[in-house]
DNA sequence: CTTGACCTTCCGGTGACTGGAACCTTTATG
DNA sequence: CATAAAGGTTCCAGTCACCGGAAGGTCAAG
């Protein structure tokens, strides 16, 4: 059984993130007489679990979904590839989005002479007049 | 003399954002004798500024900054320009980051097979084990 | 016995808004 | 002229996923 500072280390999640994690009901450790946390293995994985749902870009909504198909061993692996395909789908709007924004900016940044003089078409397109 | 209406028409703002905007002292419109918002063409011509550079992704404290450039005639574009570069360093930062993340998500997804089984790569993958 | 590391809870803050309540003012209509 | 709808005001709370810090309890080492 761990204590929250060995769980950080070894899910590689602050203990700050665990003790919230408890919060809104994502894992369940059990206490000991102390009323420290006492994390089992299968708290431990769930929380390797979490922490790469996460960096995957996974909202804590969908990490409870995961976890909950995760531990169900009726699953049918659909409805993970659903939730996936879903993020997915959104990453994807995102990046496209970012390029968008980012050929805009390049283009501004690479019009702009940078010297000390005042006049300037970064400003001139935030302005809204034509680039 | 515009009320607070016309103006988010206007600059495509909401106007629970221009009073925000307002409450952060990026605009200071004047007031009637009702106490009504009472925006100046230069005002208005801030929050379209302002509509621009957030949706080019300038965060808020970079906004003031290009802002009180965007009023001063001194300035030296090299100013913008360090600021805008930063910017879109970060915006590339942010792009990369996605795009690492939309490989391994897209092809733990192209793993899985999506059906009624419960076997699945993705849950797999977010529980450590080899992909 | 004390020091220091670790644990606990709770409160507030982050960024950039958004929603809603409670209330006041202006405008349009019967 | 009364009234109702539309638009304005302030202020408070909530969003998301935590993070920092205070105040205090517990545990292992010297």
């Amino acid at each position: 059984m761990m204590n929250i500072g060995e769980v950080a280390e070894a899910s590689g999640l602050p203990a700050k993130t665990i003790r919230y994690y408890e919060d809104i009901g994502l894992v369940k450790p059990a206490r000991g007489e102390n009323g420290y946390r006492h994390f089992r293995d299968k708290d431990v994985h769930k929380l390797v679990f979490l922490n790469r749902a996460r960096s995957l870009g996974f909202s804590i909504e969908d990490c409870r979904t995961l976890l909950s198909l995760y531990e169900d061993r009726e699953r049918a692996s659909a409805d993970v590839k659903a939730v996936a395909q879903e993020h997915l789908a959104e990453v994807e709007k995102k990046i496209a989005g970012l390029q968008s924004l980012h050929a805009t900016l390049s283009h501004l940044v690479s019009c702009c002479h940078g010297d000390d003089r005042p006049d300037c078409p970064i400003l001139d397109g935030l302005a809204g007049n034509a680039s």
